[in-house]
DNA sequence: TTATTAATTGTATAAATGACACTTTAAAAA
DNA sequence: TTTTTAAAGTGTCATTTATACAATTAATAA
C-alpha cells in the first residue's frame, strides 16, 4: 500500500500575517509579490509547504525569511481552500498569525521582497482572498486579546502605560479611560515598575515597565477580560 | 502558465468532530474506518477534499453522508499537517466540529460506517492524529461557549433549565448554583418560556423553554461571560 | 518664572457575581 | 386517600468588579 488511490493532490501554502507596533497603531508586514501571476502586487508573504517540514515549520521559516525572527509568538489562524482561491492552480493556504516587536525587526536588514508595514485601516489592494485573511485575523487578535495578555507580545521589553494603553485602544477601536486602564493592567499583577523613564514621547516622561515573565506564562490562560462588550458601543 | 513548477502536492482531507448532548452529558460520534490501514478502528468522519468543493463543502458533506443533517452549526477548528500524520501519503487534514441535534441524529438511519456515540471521557483509542483534534475541540468548545451561546445548538428546539444547566457543567466540568445559573441565562433574554412541562425526567417535571431566534440571532456575539475563570478552582 | 503638555492618581456609584436554603410540585409509595 | 420522595423553582445579602469622572504632578519650552 503506497499511495490512496483515485485522489486528486493539492499544493499546500502558508501564508504570514505579520502584526506589529511602533506605539502609536498597530501595523501589518506586506511585501511584493515575487512571481506570478500578480508578480509585484501587495502580499501576505507566503510560501509553499516542503515535504519535510510541518505547517508550524513551514511558517516559521518563512516568517524568518522576511523578518530574520525565530522563536516569536506565532498561532494558526484559518485554512482557506476555496477551489479558485489562486488562479494558477489549486492551493490550499494555512494562514498563521504573529505578533512581533516592530523594533527588532527594524535591526534587521530587508531583503528582496521590499516588505513595508502598513497601518491596519491604509491596507493597500491584497491579491488573492488575503483581505479576508487580514479582516479574519484582526478579528481573531480582538477576541484573543480580550481572554490572553498576547499583545505584550508586541510591545519591546520596555514600555510605558500609555503606549500600552494605545496599543489595546488601536485593537479594540476605542478609547479607554486611563484610570480605569491602568488600575486593571496593573491588578493583573503581570507588570513590574521600573525607576527610570521614557522622555521622547512627552516633557513629562512616563516610567517604564516590563513583564514579569514568571506571573505571564503562568498566568497566560487567565488575564482580564478587556470589555469584551464595552458600554458605549 | 499551467501549474506552479518544482512544488510538491499533497493530499487534502477534512475530519468532523461531531458533538451531541442527551440531556446528560456531551458526546462524540465516531466510527470504523472503512479502509486500511488502520481499517475497523476508531476514528473521526473524514474524507478527501474534492477538486471542485471548498473545504466548509467538503465538511457539510462529510457530515452529511454520516448523519443525514444539513445546515448545521459547523465550524472550522484548526489544520493538522505533520509530515507523517498519515503513514501512507503525506496528508494535511482540515478539522470541523459541528454541533448537531442528537435527537435529530437518531432519527436517521445509521450506515455502513456502524457510528457510535462517546461520551467524552471515554473515548476509545483514536486513529493518527485524532486524539489531539478531539483535545483541542474540546477547548475550543469551551472557550467559545463562554462568549457565544453555540451550546444551544446542541440542544432540541425544546428544553429545560436543568438539562440546560447539565451541558454547562459537562462543557466546563464543574458544578454551578442553580440560582445563579438560571439568573445569569435569563438575564440574557434569549429564552422563552413555555407552558408545559418536561415529565419524563422528574416528577416534578420541569418547563420547556425555548429559543427566541431573533434574539438569538442578534445577540450572537454578545453573550455572557461563562465563568472563563471560576472562582473555585 | 511661567506656560504648556502629558503622566499620574482616587473616589463614589452601579452592576455583576457568588454564596447560601427553603418552598413547591407532582408522582410514587404507603 | 394520605404520606413520602425527588427534583424544580425561587430571593437575599455580601463581595467583587466595572464605570464614570477631574485634580495634581512632573518636566520641558517659552
Amino acid at each position: 500500500m503506497e499511495r490512496y488511490i483515485r485522489q486528486q493532490r493539492y499544493l499546500i501554502a502558508v501564508d504570514s500575517i505579520i502584526f506589529g507596533f511602533d506605539g502609536e497603531e498597530l501595523k501589518l508586514l506586506l511585501i511584493h509579490r515575487g512571481f506570478e501571476p500578480e508578480k509585484g502586487n501587495w502580499s501576505l508573504m507566503g510560501g509553499f509547504v516542503e515535504p519535510e517540514e510541518s505547517l508550524e515549520m513551514a511558517a516559521a521559516r518563512i516568517l524568518k525569511q522576511l523578518t530574520g525572527l525565530s522563536g516569536v509568538y506565532m498561532e494558526q489562524l484559518h485554512a482557506f481552500g476555496n477551489p479558485n482561491r489562486d488562479p494558477v492552480e489549486r492551493t490550499v493556504s494555512v494562514v498563521y498569525y504573529a505578533l512581533i516587536d516592530i523594533h527588532q525587526y527594524e535591526k534587521q536588514l530587508s531583503d528582496s521582497y521590499h516588505p513595508e508595514w502598513f497601518t491596519l485601516n491604509k491596507i493597500p489592494k491584497l491579491i488573492f482572498d488575503h483581505p479576508q485573511m487580514v479582516t479574519i485575523a484582526k478579528s481573531k487578535l480582538r477576541d484573543k486579546a480580550s481572554v490572553q495578555p498576547i499583545l505584550f507580545e508586541l510591545l519591546p521589553r520596555k514600555f510605558t502605560l500609555p503606549v500600552l494603553q494605545n496599543l489595546y485602544e488601536d485593537v479594540y477601536g476605542r478609547k479607554f479611560d486611563k484610570r480605569n486602564f491602568s488600575r486593571k493592567v496593573l491588578s493583573s499583577g503581570l507588570l513590574v515598575k521600573l525607576k527610570h523613564k521614557e522622555k521622547r514621547r512627552s516633557k513629562k516622561g512616563a516610567f517604564y515597565y516590563t513583564l514579569d515573565k514568571q506571573k505571564y506564562k503562568s498566568q497566560f490562560n487567565s488575564f482580564l477580560n478587556f470589555t469584551p462588550f464595552p458600554s458605549d458601543l
